[in-house]
DNA sequence: GTAATAAGTGTTTACGTAAACATGATTGGG
DNA sequence: CCCAATCATGTTTACGTAAACACTTATTAC
């Protein structure tokens, strides 16, 4: 994965020349070109006799292209949108006026007519979370394959009233369907309104009654987390958990807390983070002076990586002394010292799921609610081990 | 910024008893096949038999509110759009029409008349790399100021090809000014032909005399890391580049290497990663064994997390034995065990000057190329000190 | 051979908005 | 008091596309 390259600053600059010239359609600041069209146009904008080098050039209308091709304007329609009611010959004419001229379906126009923009609004908060990054790359990169674009609605705070602000402008936004990524839980039914016939799924929070939910099984990645470290023979589990408002974080912190009561085991107190490494390094600082911990459960990688960093300040060997289980699976967690056991969230999956399902509502045109939780696994590292004073090998 | 939420486990993991029942889970691997769908093309629309509960009520226009307040459609069209010659009487008729209806505009008809859609297109490979998350973040934030949406246009591959597709379909898209972030070297101008018309910014390659082009002064950066270890005392630096095909890491490892010439210091062999943690580890390992390695440079913060566990394995401390330099000052790197010293990237001021360039170029309606480099600062933490052997302190 | 289809293409129209132009009302200067 | 200027508003039109329908031919059915 890694080579040598002594020395080499040979300026390897220029991808192959790839000169290839076979058809340059368009010269970036192309004063002429654009052919046809000498013969005077009834629009005749260009007039302006004066200085003002207003290059407003109308765009290439399926008109234009009937022109060329000496067809109706319809029939470009249609070999434009794939009909098959176009004879070969026709649509070669038509296709190859198309190239000549460059011509490019107009979206807008398309959009007024069809009503459907063939778009998704994404409304986000924050990029700052892995997650919802993981998250909307999947979405996009799906959402292409079904010829969908993704437009971005980022919210500022996350309050209430951006939130509310940010569904309102849906209506006049050029969008089908939304998706909201929201860690925060800020959808109430009863305070947020959404423009009717918007159809809408929610990645993590609580509005399962009355959007579309996909989210990662939270609950069964923290109890997988958990058993893993009871069935290693540890006597309890502590927990770092996220920020009160996040929804993850709470479902995380509740599984943990079911699976420790399922076992019959103590429940230690809380400690709460609020996902970054920092806050995890004060929490860790803190841990490692408790009496009797031997695993800890963090809510995210981030924080794990913190409480590594106290722990080994404080002279706490990973994991000989404790155990440590994080959640997320981020790309470096197998860089890290050690290589840290986690929770795997499947993120390209929600993204995938998120956009199936407000496909789904838009082809149906319906806005009934479904749920999906994507799976999680556990990725066993090196951070985890039988605590000290118990053998369970036999 | 962390609280002890000590003993508190008494339910307040569920925010609001949001158990939530009823409520139909789709599993996973969905028996709902409604998948891959034959949702392609729009061929033949709909063709819904029977009941077909299409509550497809046409959406308010203009036309219905301004029939509802009396006035032409065009003044409703002058109150939409703020223009002052509307008397106060009639605006607040017609105002109250809208909230009736609940109005909005129509961003297709808007947008077909005004040929703009106040977008702006973001084409990205990938959302992996830190920095293009930030700067697509900063991005969407900034035009969302300017009133300006923002629609991605994911390539899948870095191929010519791909980049070339996703121009192409600029034309059609609904975009009236378009911003790349890749970190490849695609951009030729030969060989990617960009609509006539369409304002480009590029983040990150060498299109400079094509394109606008805006970016992190890479060389400043990697000129501070290398002069702050040669500062410390160490006798020459060495390096782990990113991959060839990144042209920031061609700068970063070029503007190392000069700065050593400069210094009249030896230049060691590169060692080349990916980006990755993991590719870092790799380096590390190679670098613990060179003798005489006092100071590392490495092209970004996750490959450093790598060399730093590598390091630990191979028994040599950060940084009395080894100093160590990352680049780009992810919200982590407080949290390496060192805290790590590191070239702080302000990505968010890369989104901003993009967006400022590509309004700028909408505005004018030219496509004149402009140069930004934002300039980046060292931030020193603990991963670097003067080498063991030599005392500077004199 | 004629009627009934079908296939391929053209014509008309509407989508919702806003620019350009037109109108009617008010004002003010002489 | 009239003409011009200003203001507030209405009317017409065009933006580019695609649905609906109309119109030719060719093909098939009898």
């Amino acid at each position: 994965m890694i080579g040598y390259d002594v020395g080499m600053l040979t300026k390897s600059g220029q991808p192959r020349g790839h000169s290839g010239p076979g058809h340059s359609v368009t010269n970036p600041d192309g004063s002429q070109g654009q052919d046809d069209d000498s013969e005077g146009r009834p629009a005749a904008g260009e007039a302006r006799p004066g200085s003002a080098p207003r290059d407003r050039k109308r765009r290439v209308s399926m008109a234009d292209v009937a022109k060329l091709a000496g067809v109706s304007s319809q029939t470009v329609s249609r070999v434009s949108n794939g009909s098959p009611d176009v004879i070969e010959v026709t649509r070669q004419q038509v296709i190859s006026a198309m190239n000549e001229l460059g011509y490019r379906p107009n979206s807008a126009a398309r959009a007024l007519k069809r009503g459907s923009f063939r778009t998704i609004g994404v409304i986000l908060f924050s990029l700052s979370s892995i997650g919802n990054v993981r998250t909307l790359e999947a979405i996009a990169l799906h959402a292409a394959t079904k010829d969908f674009a993704i437009t971005l609605i980022p919210v500022t705070a996350p309050t209430q009233a951006e939130v509310q602000g940010a569904f309102s402008r849906m209506g006049e936004l050029a969008v089908d369907g939304v998706i909201a990524i929201m860690e925060i839980h800020l959808l109430d039914a009863a305070t947020v309104s959404v423009p009717p016939g918007v159809k809408v799924v929610v990645v993590d929070s609580n509005a399962g009654e009355t959007y579309s939910v996909v989210d990662t099984d939270q609950a069964d990645g923290a109890h997988k987390a958990v058993e893993h470290l009871l069935e290693l023979g540890h006597q309890t589990v502590w927990h770092v958990a996220g920020p009160e408002e996040s929804f993850a974080s709470g479902r995380r912190q509740q599984a943990w807390r079911e699976t420790l009561l399922a076992h019959g085991k103590e429940v230690p107190p809380v400690v709460r983070g609020d996902w970054s490494a920092e806050s995890g390094y004060e929490a860790g600082l803190w841990l490692a002076g408790q009496e009797g911990c031997t695993a800890v459960f963090t809510a995210n990688d981030h924080m794990a990586l913190g409480v590594l960093r106290a722990f080994r300040e404080k002279g706490k060997a990973v994991p000989e002394d404790i155990s440590l289980v994080g959640f997320d699976d981020v790309p470096e967690a197998s860089s890290y010292s050690p290589p840290l056991t986690t929770v795997h969230q499947d993120f390209a999956q929600v993204g995938h799921r998120c956009v199936d399902d407000v496909l789904r509502q838009i082809r149906s045109n319906s806005t009934e609610p479904g749920m999906t939780l994507v799976p999680t696994n556990l990725v066993v590292r090196q951070s985890t081990a039988a605590p000290r004073d118990i053998d369970v090998s036999a």
